[in-house]
DNA sequence: TTCATATGTCATGTT
DNA sequence: AGAACATGACATATG
């Protein structure tokens, strides 16, 4: 019940400091509220427990010093819960919604065509969320988060290899990861191994880059608008339009050139003549299962809008790529806003016309005239947005914008991530001191919790560690020898472990009168004497509070004691140590108890009751004694009730910290998973692509996209399927989530 | 003198 | 039931 009762006490006082941390971002978490309960639940699902855990794993693992051992398994509990909550926050990653996000978001500054589209098309959440990230008040932060944004893309591309038709073992690698990510809740440690990887690789590159700069801000006007264009070219899924994509994966996209290869149990029309030695049959089911999840969240999924849309088909006439017309659609998309289209056309374009299957031919409707050019600009990126072609080759021009489901909610991520781990990140890699000491001021004040232990020296944090607080970092704690030995002495028997000594000076002194001044000291600091008294900031221990003595008390007190007549510095001393004394020492000095207040004290109760019983003492006597013994344990119960609070603010500053550190670990592991989710899905639709352009009829003529689709069935074999079916089918699948969802 | 801090003490509740 | 412990509140000392 004492563990109970103290989680629920310091988790209070926990709660309300997290709260208050927290309501630094309250801000960010207006966007984060309705659209993002993970990411939310990543920031403040886990506080309490979290806080918790911390709080006595921390102690229990620093130096062992544990205020309540009992409460072991609380601790275990609440460290798996926060570790399972941290993996679910993961797995709920919602890439699709921040694709559309992003997209036309950034269609706007481009000044295309969908520049006149208002964003009023735009869901509220997402409006409001897009304001917020690139508000005019936000200008600097704008800037640094595009910023930041070219930096992941320079490390995306440091990180992923180029796309290519061939899954190299790391793209294997990464769809194993981005897939059971998705589908498998306790998959976290690949997927933090993978995004530990990314984070030392990114840290390397920031290394290189050259410390000195500060990673999220510096070009920003460049890098906005550099990233705006980009963006708004890409109509890619992900908020974060990274310019360096533009060149990664242009650079990518001739290689794909290279026919992927799929078995005919996998699809039987599909052109067996470039059949690889690879099995290609798991890289397209984890493909596929990527693509079927992200379809799941976006209406107007993929594939499925690309080509499944029959003509006459509501939906077609609205999405439907219209193959009959594409050249004009594709030129004149290309020129108007470049946007969902030129996407499309661009990625086709490169492979198709490297490919030198005929199944290039077959798809040749779809390559723009003018491919060449619109892939040096948006070749690569156009990739990205290949689950949404469709639409824009059909509607792109006047009304992509509104039709897209859920235009924001991806930036919204993207944005709110970048604002608020950004310092976080900071702190977590750099630990930059002045970028470190910046941020933290900033949460300080923010969230009204003050944290000034890192700042001044003389704060909590250094007496926490000279007074041996074991929460304290062992590391860092000058003395870790004595927190440990003296952290538990506090927590269990305070003072016992010592008693003997100083009874055995005590009783060398004489029975009667004061301690040794240095037993005070230790009694009332819980530290090794010595070490106490080398401790300048812990002079006020010494204080003498000897108020409340009987007067009486205090005068018989202050009378020098017969044997201390002689002159000299016995004298003076003796004084001084009179000084030293407290009340209650005087008090027993006064009333001639035989023994030291330290056996009174920390006798235990057999003890001390045979001790009583060996002297012949006054009611008086004895009833001083009691209090004598009443008060002292009192007293040191006070002291360890003072010092496990002051242990506890330290801990929950750690833990803030802590927390602050995970927060930001745990988004940019999620910028990363969308980075690597996103070049998952440009990989799935090339090779779709091409696939789909090698199928031939029985007739060797290539089918058309408009009539055919590509079906993933569910046991990882892949389909040519007529459209209309793949239309039913696709509704259905986007009716379930739907649902579930309501 | 006033204030902040440290400490001691008491009352009360919990273990 | 009593001892030990915990803790809030208050008083006092100190710088």
């Amino acid at each position: 019940m004492l563990s109970l009762k103290k989680y629920l006490t310091e988790g209070l006082l926990q709660f309300t400091i997290l709260l208050s941390l927290i309501g630094v971002r309250v801000d960010v978490d207006t966007y984060l509220t309705s659209q993002l309960p993970p990411l939310r639940e990543i920031i403040l699902g886990p506080s309490s427990a979290y806080t918790q855990t911390q709080f006595h794993n921390l102690r229990n693992t620093l130096d062992g010093y544990g205020i309540h051992p009992k409460s072991i398994d609380l601790d275990n509990y609440f460290t798996a819960r926060r570790l399972l909550s941290q993996v679910r926050a993961l797995d709920r990653f919602q890439v699709p919604t921040t694709e559309v996000n992003a997209w036309l978001v950034h269609r706007d500054p481009e000044g295309s065509v969908s520049g006149t589209q208002p964003s009023s098309g735009l869901t509220l959440e997402s409006s409001s969320g897009l304001q917020d990230v690139t508000g005019p008040d936000n200008g600097v932060r704008e800037s640094e988060t595009e910023q930041g944004f070219s930096e992941d893309l320079e490390d995306l591309g440091a990180v992923a290899p180029p796309v290519s038709g061939d899954l190299t073992k790391e793209d294997i690698d990464l769809i194993d990861i981005l897939w059971r990510q998705d589908i498998d809740l306790g998959a976290g440690r690949e997927v933090f191994d993978y995004s530990q990887r990314q984070k030392e690789q990114d840290v390397d590159k920031e290394l290189q880059d050259g410390g000195e700069q500060d990673p999220w801000a510096g070009e920003g006007a460049e890098a906005l608008a550099r990233n705006l264009l980009v963006d708004g070219e890409t109509g890619e899924s992900f908020p974060a339009q990274f310019p360096a994509d533009i060149s990664s994966i242009t650079e990518a996209v001739p290689s794909e050139s290279e026919p992927p290869v799929l078995q005919n149990n996998l699809l039987s029309p599909l052109l067996t003549g470039t059949e690889s030695p690879f099995d290609l049959e798991q890289q397209w089911q984890d493909l596929m299962s990527i693509m079927e999840m992200q379809a799941m969240e976006v209406n107007t999924s993929a594939s499925e809008i690309l080509y499944n849309a029959p003509p006459g088909d509501p939906l077609s006439t609205n999405y439907s790529l219209a193959p009959n017309t594409p050249i004009n659609q594709n030129v004149s998309l290309h020129q108007a806003s470049l946007g969902g289209c030129s996407q499309d056309f661009s990625l086709f374009s490169p492979e198709v016309e490297s490919l030198p299957v005929a199944g290039s031919s077959t798809l040749l409707p779809l390559v723009p005239s003018n491919s060449t050019s619109l892939n040096s600009t948006f070749g690569s990126t156009n990739l990205a947005g290949f689950f949404f072609p469709p639409q824009l080759n059909g509607t792109a021009n006047d009304t992509a914008g509104p039709e897209l489901p859920d235009p924001l909610g991806g930036l919204l991520d993207e944005a709110m991530l970048d604002e608020i781990s950004l310092m976080d990140l900071a702190i977590e890699e750099g630990f930059n001191p002045v970028q470190a000491s910046q941020l933290e001021e900033e949460f300080d004040s923010d969230s009204g919790l003050s944290l000034d232990s890192s700042h001044s020296p003389s704060s909590l944090s250094s007496s926490d560690g000279s007074s041996s607080s074991s929460s304290s970092s062992s590391s860092s704690s000058s003395s870790a020898s004595s927190s440990a030995s003296s952290s538990f002495s506090e927590e269990g028997a305070v003072g016992y472990s010592s008693d003997s000594e100083t009874l055995d000076l005590e009783e060398a002194e004489g029975a009667v009168g004061y301690q040794p001044e240095y037993s005070k000291f230790c009694r009332m600091s819980y530290q090794d004497p010595s070490q106490l008294s080398c401790l300048p900031y812990l002079e006020h221990v010494g204080h003498n509070h000897t108020y409340n003595m009987a007067p009486s008390a205090l005068d018989s007190a202050d009378l020098p004691p017969p044997s201390a007549l002689k002159k000299g510095s016995k004298e003076k001393q003796a004084d001084f140590l009179d000084k030293q004394m407290s009340r209650d020492e005087h008090r027993a000095r006064a009333m001639k108890i035989p023994f030291t207040n330290d056996k009174i004290i920390n006798l235990p109760v057999e003890e001390f009751n045979e001790l009583l019983s060996k002297y012949q003492l006054s009611e008086a006597q004895l009833s001083l004694i009691r209090d004598i013994r009443r008060r002292g344990k009192n007293k040191m119960a006070a002291q360890n009730c003072r010092k496990r609070k002051l242990d506890t603010i330290l801990n929950l500053e750690r833990d803030v910290e802590d927390l602050q550190r995970d927060k930001a670990r745990l988004l940019r592991e999620k910028v990363e998973f969308l980075r690597s989710l996103r070049q998952m899905k440009q990989k799935v639709q090339s090779l779709y692509q091409e696939v789909f352009g090698r199928l031939r009829d029985e007739n060797g003529r290539p089918y058309s996209p408009s009539q055919y689709a590509l079906q993933y069935a569910g046991d990882g074999s892949v389909l040519l399927i007529p459209r209309t079916m793949a239309d039913q089918q696709a509704r259905r699948q986007e009716r379930k989530p739907k649902d579930r969802r309501k």
